[in-house]
DNA sequence: AATCCGTTGGACAAAAAATGTCCCAGTACT
DNA sequence: AGTACTGGGACATTTTTTGTCCAACGGATT
């Protein structure tokens, strides 16, 4: 059953959404028994007229009956509520979850999809599909945008789309390129990403570790400096979430290094920055790019990662504190949910 | 997925409309290979506008890609399509068979809704549902609806809805009274349709069997007259279809009648006349009313009839060949298909 | 090499639909 | 009799959809 929703919902994305809020108001209807317009639309926080429309729909359908005391379901009406009940409870849960999340660290939204990403390549690319349709949303035109990397990233690239081009917009990567392989590197995503929305992008080759005096020269370059200049004007930024110590070995950060991040509580890492568990930041990658300062200016800060593994670290980043959409997995919102 | 599918019929039918069109597009892309939009337009019969924007959302949801020559499935694209054909088929394998039955007879437009009427009195009411649907799909401001009586027609009547009132329209019952039961009389059918479509209409008190004498001086009448003037005018017309003999008894002919009418092989009734195998009148009611003429004359001319037993009768009168709209079940259509 | 056909995408006015708001004439209770 | 509801009508305004043209491009054919 779920099946046949998910492969509707590819031709009718706003499937549930309506479906939700018709059966919303007949349920309503069923408890109330019967029930006037105005209240209805009052206690099912719509418009009068939005709500007039479904309910001559409805009443179309022979959901309803509407008599000069107010509304009541026909008897078919009230068989399908019934009817119903289990598979709404199979078709929202998930909602709720988001619900849940979105309260319990305070942010603007949270989407969460179906199932473990650690589990399913196929619930890993719909996690990049369900992120670039958030950072659509987001998207005005003049938006500069700073992506990380990482193959979570690096999915929602390759899967990006857009109705109408935006010749307006940059893409940029937050930080200068962080050793991984070229496919998950936050320029390649970048520039990805600008064809797909037909904008324009920047990119930033700065070598990893820097020594202070190296790093004055680089930034005397107009043209790394430009960049990192629209770096940190950025509206936008979308960023993975990584375990620290994966990520650590990843950017073959030294041992010594590593064995201090250890030391220091470090558990998670997103945008060259390492958190503990309280959400605290104990280090920074050396490298150019994106300051705490630019993503707690920045409008929409979107986080993007899932799988029960990482359900921990991006539970530390959210506590954080200054993302404002998370875009994760189911299995990763009930582990970050037990990291309260 | 029997039962959701069904929930989405009540719930969302505007949706699922949607739902056809787009993946009728993909289905013909599939089809085609690749190809240009405005090539798809042709064979699709939309506009090139409306293609598009379907276009522009079927590749936001990553199920084409589109080149410089023309338009392809992506996997996912490719997937979906055979994914979804059984679901297709749930959802609107009854519309092969309204095509089908819709090219036997000729018609404009045949609607069959699933199920048989003989079997289950909830199918009837869908039957009347759909006939109302038609109704108030083909009522223009200012026509005048001659409606017959029967049991389906006063299905039709009770559920009839309208969104707004139609204060410029009359109805009126297609003949006098034919000694029917009050809740399945023309008049009665076509004073509550009225009521539900907030539109006027007037009634016909004739008695059944009227000498020529008679017959004279009650359409002298004026207000026979002008009820009788209006009929004749009527630029839509609804009727049920019965079989002959039961509808013989029904009205109490005498049994010489009935004889005469068998011998003739009368085999179905609509508005008061009777048909043979062919479609051909072998006998028609003497009361007052609509005429075979202005049955020709009306723009609209619905028939609505369901179960399997009258599939034989409705293939009758579908073969007379002035009705424009046939609204039946599912068995009734097999049944009438089965004698061509 | 030039031309032609079919492709996508951009642009924009016109038309249609959805929406927010009020109001009216009822009716069912108190 | 009065009050507090009801559904449905009306309408300006906003938003979306739609029809139409056109530009730029690519690949085949001449």
């Amino acid at each position: 059953m779920r099946k046949i929703i998910d492969i509707q919902k590819k031709l009718l994305p706003d499937l549930l959404q309506v479906l939700e809020t018709r059966y919303d108001i007949l349920h309503r209807i069923h408890l109330e028994g019967t029930v006037g317009r105005r209240t209805l639309a009052a206690s099912l926080n719509m418009t009068e007229r939005v709500l007039r429309s479904e309910l001559e729909l409805l009443r179309a359908q022979g959901l309803l009956d509407t008599a000069t005391s107010g509304m009541t379901l026909s008897a078919s009406g009230r068989q399908l509520v019934e009817e119903m009940e289990p598979i709404v409870k199979e078709l929202f849960g998930l909602s709720d979850l988001e619900e849940e999340v979105r309260r319990a660290f305070g942010l603007k939204r949270v989407i969460v999809v179906p199932g473990d990403s650690d589990e399913s390549d196929h619930v890993k690319l719909e996690l990049g599909r369900a992120g670039g349709r958030v950072l659509r949303d987001s998207l005005s035109s003049g938006d500069v945008v700073a992506v990380m990397g990482g193959s979570t990233m690096a999915h929602m690239a390759r899967h990006f789309s857009i109705p109408s081009q935006m010749k307006e917009n940059w893409f940029v990567p937050a930080r200068g390129g962080l050793g991984e392989s070229v496919d998950y590197q936050a320029n390649t995503i970048a520039s990805e990403l600008a064809k797909r929305a037909g904008a324009r992008y920047r990119m930033l080759h700065v070598p990893d570790h820097l020594s202070e005096e190296a790093y004055q020269t680089i930034m005397q370059e107009p043209n790394v400096g430009e960049v990192v200049d629209m770096i940190r004007s950025a509206r936008i930024v979308v960023h993975g979430i990584g375990d620290a110590v994966t990520m650590a070995r990843r950017r073959k950060l030294t041992e010594e290094t590593r064995d201090e991040l250890v030391k220091d509580g470090a558990l998670a890492e997103a945008f060259g920055y390492y958190f503990d568990r309280q959400g605290k930041v104990v280090h920074r990658m050396a490298t150019v790019g994106l300051r705490l300062e630019d993503i707690e200016a920045a409008e929409h800060v979107i986080g993007i990662a899932g799988g029960a593994s990482k359900g921990e670290a991006i539970a530390a980043v959210m506590r954080f504190g200054h993302d404002d959409v998370l875009v994760t997995d189911e299995a990763a919102a009930r582990e970050a949910l037990r990291h309260i």
